[in-house]
DNA sequence: TCGTTAACATTTTTT
DNA sequence: ATGTTAACGA
């Protein structure tokens, strides 16, 4: 009998899902079924008992695929998914990590910097180096860092030619020591950090080969060098990497992710099959073509075609604006008669190329009183009270993080002011210790020394002490709810003017513990950490067992297999080499008050509740509930699909943006953001661009995008009343020829008088050799008349009435 | 220490 | 236009 699993997949699905214990590349069009492969692969393997659920390694990008893959592996099987390695890179590193905190050259309750951390980091080791911060800027150093990272690339082997990459890899130096002394990590950190135990503890290397005999990646066109080589690394040679992407949706180069990695994934991993999933069940025809055409248009392509047994479907709707005001109205409008004919707004897209346009759209939506959602504005963990309160509880987990100690040290004001902390910054740095110990040791000499700052710094010592007394023996959130009484965080926000929505934050984030106290997910890291006490002793492993006992034959199998495994491992350990950081440097601090012995369970509970918040920052996702259109950069619509999707803002310089014009591959890159924007629509697709618009408060004129005339005109409607009343042909309709192009930026629309000047701005004229341009600017009159033309490709252009045959377009 | 002003930059974003 | 950060004066 086969498997209920398999039914209703396509001949290719089917191949994929069943395939033999080997590595593959599934090559994943959109739409064609990427996630429910993935998950019913992982299922069969699993109901076949050709795995144990705890014997496969599935790897997302985000937590939110994570979850889905869960409750999508739990919907299909009976078994309890917790214990299992689903997750993000960055959480399953973290994991691995905790587990092996020794052996990585960490403390148990090292903390996990956010970007913003990480800047404030990266900026105060350049101050107290005295490096110029107008040649460095310290979010470029942040981001070089975290690119060598990414890279796998420790200062020691970042090549540097110039003196000034010289100069970041010092900072770079710097950074890791100082991160090292204090026990913190950043995102990229927990990865490379992964990635050399894995590379240098042989015991610990081959205790996960040993467990992960199939190893699933979902969008693999996403990753970059480090993680490819992570998952290299974690597989060996023996188990098999079933890797799921799609190159045409790879938009995150900008962030390190490599295209390159789809290809070279067939050579370095042995890959025996490539399987293409090419049938596309989302959208109608003609959206489906365009699509198809317009990503053709890219040479660096695997090479994919999709298509649909659904009909055409309706034509894609054009629409040409005036300005980004008329944009937004007329979306307003079609959003409207979509409501109207019952579709849910909640189905409906409005997506836009940087986050800076949504500005408008807003107003429109707003004034016309439709509902909408934008995503993607500061999560919850992000917020400043958020930081603020975490920061407390960081402190009380690992003293010695001083990104912590900075942030709360004079929040809520206590005196602290920057002289002191000078001070203590120069204490911590001859002492070569971290602020906290310096500000120990100078609170702890009584001295009769008139400093006033001292008595300051002194109560700040005793109200940490004594929130980590307190917190000894309570829960979770009653932890938080001591941090915000006693820290002084609530009365803080109660005396400000607009602290109300602070002050419930807070609340929401006791909220957030209790919850996360109560997430049986949660056992799932509890039990990782289990194996991690299993090289100090065996007890705590089989009391964490007990705790998670399986609730059905299945998960019996597995937990013997992790029984098994775990014993294995710890054999193993016992002739293990002691791990010694090669690179780090600096021995971690021991962890205040805990030492080397294992946390207790509510410490622990802390730590795994911080993870959390650094690696989940939170809903970016808006609200569901009531129905509105939906708002989102097109990035943040990969994988989502919708009824009817709004892509709006396709200009030249806004989308393909101007920025990523000078890099070889930036257009193909943005045209595969194209083909993303134009894949989110099921049915109805509109595309829609404006003459003018305000972008940092002046008007910009620009010309049709590229992408628009890449879609071939039989498959589009338009519906720009410009070019109904004018008859003649606007910036669409220029000829199709490459040439560069070069972004228009205008002080103020001039006032030009009639007299003497036949054009105004913004107006469209043909020209006989350039073609189709739309003006820019204009300047004198009569026979000194001259006007700016922008010609798109043909560039911008000067040009005298007197001399220039121009006519209205 | 705090509030005001001037300068500044402004693609995309997860973890 | 707008929001954020650095420097400055009360």
């Amino acid at each position: 009998m086969q498997s209920r699993l398999l039914e209703n997949l396509n001949p290719e699905q089917l191949a994929a899902v069943t395939l033999p214990r080997e590595s593959a590349l599934i090559l994943a069009g959109a739409g064609s079924g990427k996630t429910r492969v993935l998950t019913t692969r992982i299922a069969w393997l699993i109901e076949t008992r050709q795995v144990s659920p705890l014997g496969l390694l599935a790897v997302t990008f985000t937590n939110k695929a994570a979850r889905e893959m869960l409750t999508r592996i739990s919907s299909m099987l009976p078994i309890n998914t917790r214990g299992m390695w689903v997750g993000t890179f960055h959480g399953l590193a973290n994991r691995m990590l905790r587990a092996h905190h020794r052996e990585a050259g960490l403390p148990q309750a090292f903390q996990i910097m956010d970007t913003a951390d990480q800047v404030a980091m990266v900026k105060r080791m350049m101050k107290a180096n005295g490096v110029d911060e107008e040649r460095f800027k310290p979010r470029d150093t942040a981001w070089f860092i975290s690119a060598q990272k990414d890279a796998g690339l420790r200062p020691g082997s970042v090549e540097a030619f110039d003196d000034h990459t010289r100069q970041l890899v010092e900072i770079y130096r710097m950074y890791e020591a100082q991160c090292q002394r204090e026990g913190v990590t950043d995102f990229a950190e927990l990865i490379l950090r992964s990635y050399e135990l894995l590379a240098k503890n042989e015991a610990i290397r081959e205790h996960y080969r040993a467990r992960f005999a199939h190893i699933l990646v979902d969008e693999f066109q996403d990753t970059n060098r480090l993680q490819f080589d992570w998952l290299k690394l974690i597989a060996g040679s023996q188990n098999a990497v079933f890797a799921v992407g799609d190159d045409d949706q790879s938009v995150y180069s900008f962030r390190g992710a490599k295209v390159a990695n789809m290809r070279d994934f067939e050579r370095e991993f042995n890959a025996g099959t490539v399987i293409k999933l090419e049938q596309n069940y989302r959208s109608h025809g003609n959206i489906l073509e365009a699509a198809n055409v317009l990503i053709g248009h890219n040479r660096q392509r695997l090479g994919k075609n999709l298509w649909t047994s659904e009909s055409q479907g309706e034509p894609i709707r054009l629409f040409e604006a005036q300005s980004d005001f008329e944009e937004a109205q007329f979306i307003v409008e079609q959003a409207r008669e979509l409501k109207a004919s019952g579709i849910p707004l909640a189905e409906v897209a409005l997506l836009y190329r940087s986050n800076a346009q949504s500005r408008v759209l807003e107003h429109a939506l707003f004034s016309a009183g439709l509902p909408y959602r934008v995503y993607g504005g500061l999560r919850f963990f992000e917020r400043q009270e958020i930081k603020h309160a975490l920061a407390y509880l960081r402190l009380v987990a690992n003293p010695d993080d001083d990104s912590a100690l900075l942030r709360v040290i004079n929040f809520p004001t206590r005196g602290i002011g920057a002289r002191s902390i000078e001070q203590l910054q120069d204490a911590a740095r001859a002492g070569g210790t971290s602020l906290w110990q310096a500000a120990c040791s100078r609170g702890g000499s009584k001295g009769g020394n008139p400093d006033a700052p001292k008595k300051g710094i002194e109560g700040f010592v005793l109200l940490i002490d004594r929130l980590r007394d307190e917190c000894r023996g309570i829960t979770l959130p009653e932890m938080i709810e001591a941090v915000i009484e006693r820290s002084g965080l609530r009365t803080h926000y109660e005396a400000e003017r607009e602290g109300a929505d602070r002050i419930a934050n807070l609340d929401e984030l006791v909220n957030a513990a209790a919850q996360f106290s109560d997430d049986p997910m949660r056992m799932l890291e509890l039990e990782a950490d289990a194996e991690s006490f299993a090289s100090q002793g065996p007890t705590a492993l089989a009391a964490a067992r007990q705790a998670a006992a399986p609730l059905d034959a299945d998960a019996a199998e597995a937990d013997a297999d992790a029984a098994m495994m775990a014993a294995g491992f710890e054999d193993m350990q016992g002739l293990a080499p002691d791990f010694d950081d090669g690179d780090g440097g600096a021995e971690p601090l021991p962890v205040t008050g805990g030492g080397t012995t294992p946390a207790e369970p509510a410490d622990q509970l802390l730590i795994q509740f911080l993870s959390h918040a650094s690696l989940e920052a939170g809903d970016n996702q808006a609200n569901a509930g009531d129905d509105a259109l939906q708002l989102m950069t097109v990035h943040a619509a990969k994988g989502l699909e919708f009824h009817a999707v709004f892509a709006s803002g396709l200009e030249e310089g806004l989308f393909p943006h101007e920025n990523s014009l000078d890099d070889a591959g930036g257009v193909e890159e943005e045209r595969r953001l194209m083909y993303v924007a134009v894949t989110r629509a099921r049915r109805r697709l509109y595309l829609t661009f404006a003459q003018s618009r305000m972008l940092h408060g002046q008007t910009r004129y620009n010309v049709a995008s590229r992408f628009l005339r890449e879609i071939p005109v039989k498959l589009l409607k338009r519906l720009s009343p410009t070019y109904e009343r004018g008859g003649g042909s606007t910036s669409f309709d220029r000829p199709r020829t490459p040439a560069s192009y070069t972004p228009v930026q205008v002080q103020a629309a001039p006032k030009i008088e009639s007299a003497g000047m036949p054009f105004r701005i913004g107006q469209n004229v043909r020209h006989a050799k350039f073609g189709t341009g739309v003006i820019v600017d204009a300047e004198g009159r009569g026979s000194d008349a001259r006007v700016q033309v922008n010609f798109g490709r043909e560039g911008v252009k000067w040009l005298a009435l007197a001399y220039a045959k121009l006519d209205a377009a």
